[in-house]
DNA sequence: CGTCGGTGTCATGTC
DNA sequence: CGGACATGACACCGA
């Protein structure tokens, strides 16, 4: 009995803890309200993050159309156009920053040792990791960048690696949705499958080995390219110096270069081309005249005067949240393609450069070329871009820095090239160049992103079944949160107990008549049937009234008329039947009626418990009782009332708990629908890494040095600032700045 | 005979 | 401070 008991509330407990557990680390008010009313506009609204982006088939195309970069009969009006389409197509995903930030949470710490940026740009390292997780050069999987998404989505329990640990069942069916999601995307499941992944990654470096067309574009000859890197004397960071007089030899290729840059990031309406003018970036680092960076502000030509003018920043802004989807990336089909198997040795052969081959710093978009572009384009847009404001539709690209940016803001612009370079291309730039990219998520890990990503795994981890949760949400269609039902809420105990109370305080107006019906044997403690039927008659209906009433003690009231009613039917019966009836009555007598009736208490139980204070005195002071008979009736009273009570307090027991049960189910209910959207957030994630990995690659695979030769995306990588201009610069550099923010970052933590 | 749920009762605390 | 009430603990009872 007593471990019944112990166990009942020892029960309880455990469930209240279990639910302010629960309801702890699922504010879904907190998290409905600040986190999700924009997230289920993604998911709800006319977002284009849900709809089936083919950009698998985009893909195809943007590799078909970069076999033959240097193929002058491309369509690039057509190609500017599509880029600006797919640009736009991303704009229209229309993911907030700080919504997707809260997906980018959770870097595994040692992933970003050597690169840890704080700034929103993401390397495509660390989006491939999920897909490739395996390093080609050494079969080893490194804890390095290379794998940081991977991880990432493990952490989230989205996509757990069958090779790698346990697999719980969630996990496993997890897997199973994001795979048909994936299936959705066209990639199969054996992106979720490590070793298959491995084998597809040997399969790809012998590809690499073999050269493929869409290589064409990074197969130039050797990088004349010196590394010279300024020192500010001031603020130690350092720059790529440029040499002067190498600087406009093919300055409109890669002006051209950088216009389809613009074109494909449109954050810019400001459509001049001070950039064609060497001198013009000089000026905007006056400090640094002879020293500048490959800085360029991308204006689409397309989209000037003509076109709709972009909010700059906002634009930008845009961008960057795309950016940092990128690190999230899953599939990183056209990275593979473009670089997977492509290790050092191979890249170094592609460039013919030595890993310690000097990198002109001179190299800066300015000197950079498309190629394909040079001849037809370049006098195609060659008017244009001396004057800028006869830019119309009808040039393809534009290249130009919207305004005058200095060198330290050039330098603190965040470093795209790490978002859109595979692992194994990371890789190589560790062997060759030292260089480690930083970690882009550095100023994302937010501890409230933490905390809801961890909710997340809490919630992959506590059983949850992502089916259930699709069959529960659209059985659960209306808005979940924490309601409680009023109806149960102990609210509802207030009212009971109110009516209680009330019936209490009413005053029993009535006579003491009944009393007559209690006639008590004077001096024996034997009952005597004739004389109890009438106050003993109505008992076990009372008993049994008040029991199943007590959630109402307010028809209490009614009893004494019970009374009348009651008692006495036994009279046409024969004395044995009688006998029994009332022998039956007698065990249906409560202790302290038995006690009443053997003490000659001249009222009624029912009287003696319910009657309110000052009735009830009154009416023992009508009476001459004992000292005896007084203690018996309060006595009764007491337990009269206490019993109630007790019946009450078991009842509000039984409600809480009936409550708490709901309140479980309706947790349990959030936590499958913000599990649902989570598994669909991945998946627009994915998408749009992807496509905007396309694009990085497109771009950067058109730009040409002085000597038409295609820019190493080992050595170089593009980068953007919050001003809106992308820029060329060696990689190493960007490492260094990205170190450096990242000490920035710490120290303002601290 | 033990278990379990329901109930009554007591002690205690709170309002 | 006394009364009403709430509640944990225990005992009793019947299924």
């Amino acid at each position: 009995m007593l471990s019944l008991k112990k166990y009942f509330t020892e029960g309880l407990i455990q469930f209240t803890i279990l639910l302010s557990l629960i309801g702890v680390r699922v504010d879904v008010d907190t998290y409905l309200n600040s986190q999700l009313p924009p997230l289920r506009e993604i998911i709800l609204g006319q977002s284009s993050a849900y709809t089936q982006t083919q950009f698998h088939n985009l893909r195809n195309t943007l590799d078909g159309y970069g076999i033959h970069p240097k193929s002058v009969d491309l369509d690039y009006y057509f190609t500017a156009r599509r880029l600006l389409n797919q640009v736009r197509a991303l704009d229209r995903f229309q993911v907030p920053t700080t919504e997707v930030n809260a997906w980018l949470v959770h870097r595994d710490p040692e992933g970003s040792v050597s690169s840890a940026q704080p700034s929103p740009a993401i390397t495509l390292e660390n989006s491939s990791g999920l897909q490739d997780g395996t390093n080609p050069d050494n079969g080893v999987r490194e804890s390095g960048p290379e794998q940081g998404f991977g991880e990432e989505l493990e952490d989230l329990g989205a996509v757990a690696p069958p090779g790698n640990g346990d697999l719980t069942k969630e996990d496993i069916d997890l897997i199973d949705i994001l795979w048909r999601q994936d299936i959705d995307l066209g990639a199969g499941r054996e992106i979720f499958d490590y070793s298959h992944r491995q084998k597809e990654s040997e399969v790809d470096k012998e590809r690499s080995d073999g050269r493929e067309p869409g290589d064409s574009w990074r197969s130039g000859g050797n990088e004349t390219l010196d590394r010279n890197l300024l020192v500010d004397g001031e603020t130690g960071e350092s720059f790529p110096a440029q040499v002067p007089g190498v600087v406009d030899q093919t300055a409109l290729s890669l002006e051209e270069c950088l216009r389809l840059l613009e074109a494909t990031f449109p954050f810019g309406e400001n459509s001049e081309f001070p950039a064609a003018d060497a001198s013009h970036l000089n000026e905007a680092v006056p400090t640094e005249s002879e020293s500048s960076v490959i800085q360029s502000g991308l204006l689409s030509p397309l989209l000037t005067e003509t076109e709709s003018p972009f909010d700059l920043e906002q634009q930008w802004q845009d961008l960057m949240s795309i950016m940092e989807m990128q690190a999230m990336e899953v599939n990183n089909t056209t990275a593979e393609i473009l670089y997977n198997g492509t290790n050092g040795d191979l890249l170094t052969a592609n460039y013919s450069l030595a890993p310690n081959t000097p990198i002109n710093q001179n190299v800066s978009l300015h000197q950079a070329s498309l190629g394909s572009c040079t001849q037809d384009l370049s006098s195609l847009f060659s008017s244009e871009i001396e004057s800028p404001s006869v830019a119309s539709s009808s040039a393809l690209l534009q290249l130009a820095p919207d305004n005058s940016t200095g060198l330290n803001t050039t330098f603190g612009s965040t470093n795209l090239s790490g978002i859109f370079f595979p692992p194994q291309l990371n890789s190589t730039v560790n062997e060759t160049t030292g260089p480690e990219l930083p970690d882009p998520l550095g100023g994302l890990l937010d501890e409230a992103m933490l905390d809801e990503i961890s909710l997340m795994d809490l919630a992959i981890e506590e059983g949850f079944n992502p089916v259930q949760a699709s069959q529960l949400e659209e059985e659960f269609d209306s808005d979940s949160g924490l309601s409680l039902d009023s109806s149960h809420s102990p609210v509802s105990f207030s009212s009971s107990e109110a009516s209680s109370s009330s019936s209490s305080s009413s005053s029993s107006s009535s006579s003491f008549s009944e009393e007559g019906a209690v006639g008590y044997s004077s001096d024996s403690e034997n009952v005597d049937f004739e004389e109890t039927e009438g106050a003993v008659g109505y008992q076990p209906e009372y008993s049994k009234f008040c029991r199943m009433s007590y959630q109402d003690p307010s028809e209490l009231r009614y009893l004494p008329y019970l009374e009348h009613v009651g008692h006495n039917h036994t009279y046409n019966m024969a004395p044995e039947s009688k006998e029994k009836q009332s022998d039956f009555l007698d065990k249906q007598m409560s202790r302290d009626e038995h006690r009443a009736r053997a003490m000659k208490i001249p009222f009624t139980n029912d009287k003696i418990i319910n009657l309110p204070v000052e009735e009830f005195n009154e009416l023992l002071s009508k009476y001459q009782l004992s000292e005896a008979q007084l203690s018996l009736i309060r006595d009764i009273r007491r337990r009269g009332k206490n019993k109630m009570a007790a019946q009450n307090c078991r009842k509000r027991k039984l409600d809480t708990i009936l409550n708490l049960e709901r309140d479980v189910g309706d947790l349990q209910r959030d936590k499958s629908k913000l599990l649902r959207e989570k598994v669909e957030f991945l998946k627009s994630i994915r998408q749009m890494k992807q496509k905007v990995q396309n694009l990085y690659q497109e771009v950067f695979g058109r730009l040409r040095d002085e000597n038409g030769q295609p820019y190493s995306p080992n050595q170089y990588s593009l980068q953007y600032a919050s001003d809106g201009s992308v820029i060329l610069i060696p990689r190493a550099l960007a490492d260094q700045q990205a170190r450096r923010k990242e000490r920035k970052q710490k120290d303002r933590r601290k």
